[in-house]
DNA sequence: CATGAATGAGTCTTCATTCAT
DNA sequence: TATGAATGAAGACTCATTCAT
């Protein structure tokens, strides 16, 4: 209990630590200061500052997959599973834009190096998508043609990057909410079969 | 002239070691190596290793910037631009899987700190897009509620995830040219006003 | 004595882990671990790390001169007591490994660090074997040009020289036995005065 | 030239520094103080801290063998090489007190972990001595039953603890010239065949 | 212009020691 | 006494950058 405090902690002040100067311009000691430990402390819980990192990104890409699951649960109709995707993901950004930045930047910085750990759960994240449009295809909303493979990072890509816009910029002329509703719609429209604009509640 | 090539030879070397590495695992003599000229040469044509990495944004981003207007010169219509504007950007990633990854990975880490270099760049890559979709709204094509602001990221977001995908990715299940065809026509449909899926060539 | 106990127990563990390491690389949790004690405990009963080391030597030091005095003391002919030195001290080595080792190597290690400690001892111990000499020298067995402040140390030198061989090697060609008689034979006939080999049994 | 000067620098940098604190204590900081270069370029001409010590060792002990080699080729007569032995090995200590230390203490000190790399030539310094004995052995000067595989470990051993005792004493008692007379003649005599003493210049 | 040997600031990590429980 | 989690000082090593040639 104690122990796990201590870990959350440090994971705590690595997520601002690296927002704030990157991975590889973030320092240990630093981290261990935000955290209020010594710097051998952050050694008594992580083996190195790479697995600081990765378990990071374990520990809160499974939050971020299980908050997803649990929320889209709530939904039946495949659009709307799709609106409640993108304002779900794009919300995280508002909610949590150090941990965000983190996932944004350092996620793909190290890619070679760190997909292998992240791998998994990033594939099970855009895997979420994909299931979403299968349903939508065999309930004959979606176009059989839409190759969920594709689209599904597509998907992710679009929203992602809205995500990287929001976090960085300092104007922020489009709220999260219209960015959501509008990639959304466009992915709703764009992956249907009949030509109807998405029906349900557009807002 | 002289100059100009071991400028380039450097700028080229400096793409595969920061492909191969990642730029902060990339050491300066390595690229030095790389390019056949001394460490300190370096130095001579570049203020240091981030000036490496942002006269290579630069210098690279440029051509892709001519590149792409050039080739969507020859294209009237707006349906037809989106569809040469995936195929292109994509095709990039095949034709030069070093610069795109560094692109694509790099450019992403040091947010930050490289914005401030590239984003003029970077907005003027983005704003070709956003030109397209203007010019469709103005044609009755596209939807007026469609905010260039958004949809010029999430189409940006969404190749360039799937880039990403290409260049890591060992299988490579889905093809550079199904992904651009795909990912396009969602867009444009999408987008577009009435419900007609995409008119002129799908395929 | 339950506080004796833990003392020992923590002196054995040492000897087993710098045998094992080294005193530079033997960690201090190592020992306690090999102790069945907490790290914080070895600090109850010494002062640090160099001095579990001093303690170590002064205690073992003491028994093995003792033990030496005790074994000497049943012989009354100094010949027979130097083959009686060597093979007690050469079997040392085969009863002993780990103790040995750390006498060898580690006391060699930290010559002048450690010879203030340890110095007293050593001279006792060598000194053991000067007495055996003068005894010699005054019943006209030895030369009297021998000098035992050279003699005591060439001794003992190739006692340990032989010793360190033993403990190190893998292969040992030579018995423990056949070295204690081949140096004993070697000294005893060297320091002679007239020159009969060693009298009494030679094997 | 430049490069092999900077190398023999550092080398006799670290044998004073080595000598001063021992090889643990020694810092490497230190050792580039006493070059006079740089801490880094240490690292231009050595691998790591180990290796300064492993390089020192095998160019020193080379030397050592060489010059050993060549000095006893003047000489004919088993028994006078053995004085030569003597003399030389000790008188090492008096003209190079610096590198003596760094042999006998931090040799023996990592003996497992160096013994791998030094053991060649501690084998082919040792092996010198045994020829001599074996020589003689030949010539039917020194007994049969002499084992030369004990012999030389003791001799050695002889000489090196007496070694130790000039370089580590303040007072110094013994000569090197006595002491080496003394060690050789103990020897000599203790493993003639006829019990004649050395013959030849006993001084 | 070109070189590449030299520099030395900077950082992760280890581990002897402490101290609250 | 005993514990073992926490401490933080210390050091080997790296590598971007410089500069004498």
């Amino acid at each position: 209990m104690k122990s796990e405090d201590k870990h959350r902690k440090i994971i705590q002040a690595a997520i601002k630590v690296f927002a704030r100067k990157g991975f590889y311009n973030a320092r240990v000691s630093e981290i261990a200061r935000e955290a209020n430990v010594a710097d051998g402390t952050i050694y008594l819980y992580f083996k190195s500052k790479d697995d600081i990192l990765i378990s990071l990104f374990e520990e809160e890409m499974r939050k971020i997959i299980n908050n997803m699951k649990e929320d889209l649960a709530k939904q039946k109709d495949p659009i709307e599973k799709i609106r409640k995707f993108a304002s779900n993901h794009l919300s995280l950004m508002t909610r949590n834009q150090d941990l965000a930045e983190v996932l944004q930047v350092e996620l793909r910085q190290s890619s070679k190096f760190m997909r292998d750990y992240v791998k998994d759960q990033y594939m099970e994240f855009l895997n979420i998508f994909a299931s979403i449009i299968k349903e939508g295809q065999e309930q004959g909303i979606f176009r059989e043609d839409i190759n969920t493979g594709i689209a599904k990072r597509a998907f992710f890509g679009a929203l992602d990057e809205m995500g990287r816009y929001w976090v960085l910029s300092t104007t922020r002329k489009h709220s999260i909410a219209e960015s959501a509703k509008q990639i959304s719609e466009i992915f709703i429209q764009g992956m249907m079969k009949n030509a109807t604009k998405g029906k349900g509640k557009t807002a």
